[in-house]
DNA sequence: CGGGCAAGCCCG
DNA sequence: CGGGCTTGCCCG
């Protein structure tokens, strides 16, 4: 009867919805490979404070005042200078595992200290942030400037951009343009490498590169060289080819941008998130979430999960899942590997299996979150 | 600055729009194909009736009476019989010619006295009649009943089926699906011709065959075959394959489907023509053009065009998507028997049948449909 | 099936 | 840029 909201759902905080005092639960090892998968490994705050303090980071100002900013009770803003740190970082030390360098959610300033900055009174009208919601609202197709910063700012880095649903249920499933943006007669798909059409995020950088993950994920890696300013960081300029509402894309979930900043290898060495919506009115859709938020955390304190908006972010394309109970689900994922002998079992235990979690879907009410491992199936199925 | 509405450019009104005293300008022979533009060749009233009187054609009566029922002054609709023929239609006895089958607006019943046949009353869930506006209200991917009637009724004739927009500014465009409904993996493009793809409307036919003519206007041409019932016409199923709010497609423009009776070198012996509105809330939608209509007419008795809806659909290949949904499914239902062993293999064949009814159900899209099956499954499993 | 919200898009 | 309508979709 609920639908999930900010946190309802057991693993679905990362540090941007859950804060303050319940930490994210997400700082996971992860190993399972084939498709998108919440894992539980909860960190404590204090841990991970003395872990940065270890590392003898200097973002720690930021870090504690940025940690109770969202959310429950919303703190007002102490500053607001010209260039902002994004509010929201703190500094885990562990290194995510390799094998999951998209579906990572916990910001880390790493050894380089890796931050993102920008500055939101610079928002011309295209887009607009939101300091209560740490969230940037932005029209389609228009530049977000951003910079990074790291330290020392030694050479041959590299950022990479990823867009990434903000639930749980659909983080799996990779943010892709919708078809009609994708079509070669739209406006912004003349002259472009067609690596980038796909692409919902888009890197104003003739040296970034589009890549696509085996899972299908999307992002734009761009090297960094070296700040040319006195600030000591580099700019970087992004733009949107999709509405969050789109379709056949995004079709209304909400979304984040993760930064990771990466070696020559890929090591990813830092990570930061900047919870985006890409839609036509920014601005009235920014003063309506806040709203809502405040009406939220207004009227309830701080019950169990908070019971707010009834609509659903829901599905990808076409096909509609029943309503119905939700209970907390269980988002594990975990890997089944096993030998088949013949093509046609082969075959016949991919459908059963695809079949099997669809039933699953409506068994459980969790269609949408099974249809990107129904997909994955499917590929392999087409493959043969 | 101002945008175009009802009427407003010169030659905007059709038969559709104009009516009573400021007959159809554009009884035009057009012969004009690229784009779109409007072509003016007005011709007197008294010269179309005459000249269908000449043709001693039969059906003067539900033209007279058809002409002044749109728009200005509602007429009261004096028979609303079970059968109902389509109200726009009248005679003008020339042939169009050949280059422009398509763009050809009037009606006219021809030798055969052409007439389409539908029955309002027979409106499902999925589709309502707007006697007032004489116009179709249609759920995307559901079935349009009609039926075709000629006289005398005989064989190698065709019904060629049109989509196209109903102002004049938008005509020579053709109709064409989004990007969205085409794309491969949506479910109403399993299994078809890809011919067909691209077809807003689709007639249920195996015999139908999907046109693309030079102008790029889409048409499917079903043979009629002679008349199998005592009703002496020869019924056929539509179903449309994107809303008219589909964003890289119709885009929010009013559309109207054009039926064309042909013989075998392809000469127009008919035409008929029907408002069709695809979209998400038929009875809704109704609701309103009907109510603006009649605030319309009662505050406006006639002035020059008409200054009505604010609101101008637009071309433009704006963006935006829709969800896909089923294409014409088969409800036949089947009966399997089969005997097991072993009570482990009895259950997991019960599930399996479950989930493998909800994969398809998935699949093709008709979940719902599935529903009530796989209840019935879920029932012998927990009676065990 | 009806009510209501979400969000694109038009308009002034 | 703000207001308001359109229209898809969710939900009860
Ligand atoms: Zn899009
Ligand atoms: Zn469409």
């Amino acid at each position: 009867m609920e639908l999930p909201l900010f946190g309802e759902i057991d693993d679905n905080c990362g540090l941007f919805d859950g804060l303050s005092q319940e930490l994210p639960q997400d700082f996971h090892l992860n190993g399972n490979l084939s498709f998108g998968q919440p894992e539980n490994n909860p960190l404590a705050m204090d841990e991970k404070v003395s872990l940065q303090q270890q590392l003898g980071l200097q973002d720690q100002t930021h870090t504690s005042q940025q940690y109770q900013h969202h959310q429950q009770q919303q703190q007002q803003q102490q500053h607001q200078p010209q260039q902002l740190m994004h509010p929201h970082f703190f500094l885990p030390q562990t290194l995510p595992p390799l094998s999951t360098p998209i579906l990572g959610k916990e910001e880390f300033a790493g050894k380089y200290n890796f931050q993102l900055i920008f500055n939101p009174k610079n928002s011309g009208k295209h887009w607009v942030y939101s300091e209560k919601l740490a969230k940037v609202f932005i029209h389609m197709e228009q530049v977000l400037p951003l910079s990074f910063q790291w330290n020392p700012p030694v050479d041959g880095l590299w950022v990479r951009a990823t867009m990434v649903y903000k639930l749980d249920q659909h983080r799996s499933q990779p943010v892709v343009r919708c078809h009609n943006h994708m079509a070669p007669d739209n406006n912004s798909n003349r002259n472009i490498n067609p690596m980038q059409v796909k692409h919902v995020i888009r890197c104003l950088h003739n040296t970034s590169s589009y890549e696509e993950a085996n899972n299908g994920h999307l992002s734009v890696l761009t090297p960094l060289g070296v700040p040319e300013t006195a600030l000591n960081n580099v700019p970087m300029d992004f733009l949107f080819t999709c509405k969050n509402s789109c379709s056949s894309g995004m079709n209304r979930r909400a979304t984040e941008l993760i930064f990771t900043l990466e070696d020559e290898s890929s090591q990813i060495l830092g990570r930061r998130k900047l919870e985006v919506r890409v839609c036509s009115c920014p601005k009235r859709d920014k003063e309506k979430e806040e709203k809502e938020e405040s009406g939220e955390s207004g009227s309830v304190p701080l019950a169990i999960g908070q019971g707010k908006k009834r609509k659903i972010p829901n599905p990808g394309l076409g096909i509609s899942a029943p309503p119905g109970k939700k209970i907390a689900m269980d988002n594990k994922v975990y890997n089944i590997s096993f030998n088949v002998i013949g093509k046609d079992t082969y075959n016949a235990c991919l459908r059963s299996i695809y079949n099997t979690m669809a039933g699953q879907g409506v068994q459980q009410n969790n269609l949408e979150a099974q249809k990107p491992f129904m997909e994955e199936i499917l590929k392999k199925i087409n493959e043969m």
